[in-house]
RNA sequence: GGCGGGGUUCCCGAGCGGUCAAAGGGACGAGACUGUAAAUCUCGCGGCUCAGCCUUCGCAGGUUCGAAUCCUGCCCCCGCCA
C-alpha cells in the first residue's frame, strides 16, 4: 500500500486500480468501514486441466485481499461444469466425467497456490447448493426475467442477430448468481466479460434478502500475440506449468506494447527500477513470472538458457536424444530422422530441408537438395530444425 | 410439422463435371532482418518409399471416360412460418 494512513477509502481506490469497474460506485469502501474480514468470491470453472496466465490476474487481484486480511472463497463449479457453460457457444462443450473434474479441481487449487495464499482461502464446490430439486430451481428462476438477462450485450447481439441462445446459457447466469447468495459474498471478481453475471449475483442475493456484493472486473490480459485476449483456443497463452525456458521465451515474444498491462495485470504493479530499454524491461517480466511459478533458481537457469540459444546461438545444454538406424549403405536419411525427432512429417521435414531450416552442428544442409548425410556426419551431433527444436543423434546399428 | 439455406483441407471462405490437393485471407512453419518486439520481404503449409504415387471437399450409394461439383438415401446445422 502506497498510502502510511489507510482508510476504506484510500484501500478501496488502491484494490480497485487496475480494475476496469469497482460498482456499485463507494460500495467497496462502505464494505471495507464495516472493519471484519470480507469474503472475497472467485468461481472457476475446472473444464480445462490447467490454468494459463490470463487466468491469473483475477487471482494476483484476490491476493491483494487476502494479504490486507480478507478472505477469499474459492468456488469449483463442478456442477456446472457437469452441464457445460454455453457462453462462447464455440460448438458443444464436452461434458466432462466427474474424476476428470474432480482431478482439474486438485490441479487448479495447486496452481491458484502460486499466486494465492494457503491461509484465508476456502475452496467450495458448487454442486453443494446446485444439485437442487426442481422447486428451488423454479424459485431460483423467478429472480430474474428474460429481458433483464437479454441485456447481456453478448446475448443482446445474437439475439438481434437471430442466432440461438439456448434456455440453458439464459440459467447460467442465476446459477452463477446462485453460487453467490450460496457462499454470502461480499465481492465478487472477474473478467470484465463476467461483468453481467457478476451484476446479476446482486439481484440474487437481493431475492435471497442478503445484502449485495460488490463486483470487481479485470481487464482480460493479452495474449502473446497482443491482438486477442489471452485463450486456450488461441494459442496464444503461457501456461502456468509450462517449462520454465518455454515461459521466459514466450513472455519475450509478445508486444512491446503489451509490457505494461502485463505488469500491471500479472504482477500488481510496475517496479520502480524497470529498464527503459523495452527489451530488458521484458526480460526482467519474463524472470519475475517464471520465478513466480518455479522460483528463482529456474529463472536464472531459464535466462541462461535463452541466452546461449537465442542471443549466441549454441545450442541448448540439455537436449531429447534421438537413436537413429542408418540406412543400409552408411548413409542417414534426414526426413525421416527429423521426423522421428521432432514430429513434423516428412513432407514437412522434406520443405524444411530444401528452405535452409536444417543444421548439423550449427552448419546448414540440404539447400543443395541432397536429403541423405554420412553417418560420420553426423553420428553424435546436434541436429536441429529452424531456431528452436533441437535434437542429438546418436547412430545405432 | 411446413418452407427455405447450408455442411470444403487448422479457422474463415471461394469453387459448382475435367486445367482441383482445391482461389483468397487468417493462424502456423522455414528463410532474411532482429530485441523469440514491431514493421517488411521471400518461400512453404494433406501424406508417402516424392520429377511419381496415395488419400481428402458431412456419410453411404449411383450416373459418367472423369465428380468437391450431377442424382438418390441418410446424418447434422441454420433461418422463416406454425
Amino acid at each position: 500500500m502506497a498510502s502510511e494512513v489507510s482508510t476504506p477509502a484510500t484501500t478501496a481506490a488502491w484494490l480497485a486500480r487496475n480494475a476496469v469497474d469497482c460498482l456499485p460506485a463507494g460500495g467497496l469502501e462502505r464494505k471495507l468501514a464495516e472493519g471484519r474480514p470480507l469474503r472475497v468470491k472467485l468461481g472457476i470453472d475446472p473444464t480445462a486441466p490447467d490454468i494459463h496466465l490470463g487466468f491469473t490476474v483475477v487471482l494476483q487481484k484476490l491476493r491483494e485481499f487476502q494479504d490486507l486480511g480478507h478472505l477469499v472463497v474459492l468456488i469449483v463449479g463442478d456442477y456446472t461444469a457437469r452441464v457445460g457453460d454455453p457462453s462462447g457457444r464455440s460448438s458443444t462443450r464436452p461434458v466432462l466425467a466427474p474424476a476428470e473434474i474432480d482431478a482439474n479441481a486438485r490441479t487448479f487449487r495447486a496452481q491458484a497456490l502460486s499466486v494465492l495464499s494457503p491461509e484465508r482461502l476456502e475452496v467450495r464446490f458448487n454442486g453443494e447448493w446446485l444439485d437442487m430439486k426442481m422447486e428451488e430451481l423454479f424459485g431460483l428462476a423467478r429472480t430474474a426475467t428474460v429481458a433483464q438477462l437479454l441485456e447481456r450485450d453478448d446475448f443482446a447481439k445474437r439475439f438481434a442477430a437471430r442466432e440461438p441462445i439456448s434456455v440453458l446459457e439464459l440459467l447460467y447466469p442465476l446459477l452463477q448468481g446462485y453460487d453467490s447468495a450460496a457462499v454470502r459474498a461480499d465481492v465478487e471478481l472477474g473478467g470484465t466479460d463476467q461483468k453481467f453475471n457478476l451484476l446479476l449475483g446482486r439481484d440474487i442475493q437481493r431475492a435471497y434478502g442478503q445484502p449485495e456484493q460488490v463486483i470487481l472486473t479485470m481487464p482480460l490480459l493479452t495474449g502473446t500475440d497482443g491482438e486477442r485476449k489471452m485463450s486456450k483456443s488461441y494459442g496464444n497463452y503461457i501456461g502456468v506449468s509450462d517449462p520454465p525456458a518455454e515461459m521466459y521465451g514466450r513472455t519475450l515474444s509478445i508486444p512491446d506494447a503489451s509490457l505494461t498491462p502485463w505488469y500491471a495485470l500479472l504482477l500488481g504493479s510496475i517496479p520502480d527500477g524497470l529498464p527503459a530499454s523495452p527489451r530488458d524491461a521484458k526480460r526482467a517480466l519474463a524472470r519475475a513470472l517464471v520465478e513466480r511459478f518455479h522460483g528463482a533458481r529456474a529463472a536464472r537457469d531459464a535466462e541462461a538458457e535463452f541466452d546461449r540459444v537465442f542471443v549466441e546461438r549454441r545450442a541448448p545444454e540439455e537436449m531429447p536424444v534421438v537413436d537413429w538406424k542408418p540406412e543400409a549403405d552408411g548413409v542417414v536419411h534426414l526426413p525421416a530422422l527429423l521426423s522421428r525427432a521432432f514430429g513434423v512429417s516428412t513432407s514437412e521435414a522434406r520443405r524444411s530441408l530444401g528452405q535452409g531450416g536444417v543444421r548439423i552442428d550449427g552448419a546448414r544442409v540440404g539447400e543443395d537438395g541432397s536429403l541423405d548425410v554420412p553417418v560420420a556426419d553426423i553420428d553424435g551431433r546436434v541436429l536441429q530444425l529452424g531456431k528452436r527444436r533441437f535434437a542429438r543423434v546418436r547412430v545405432v546399428s
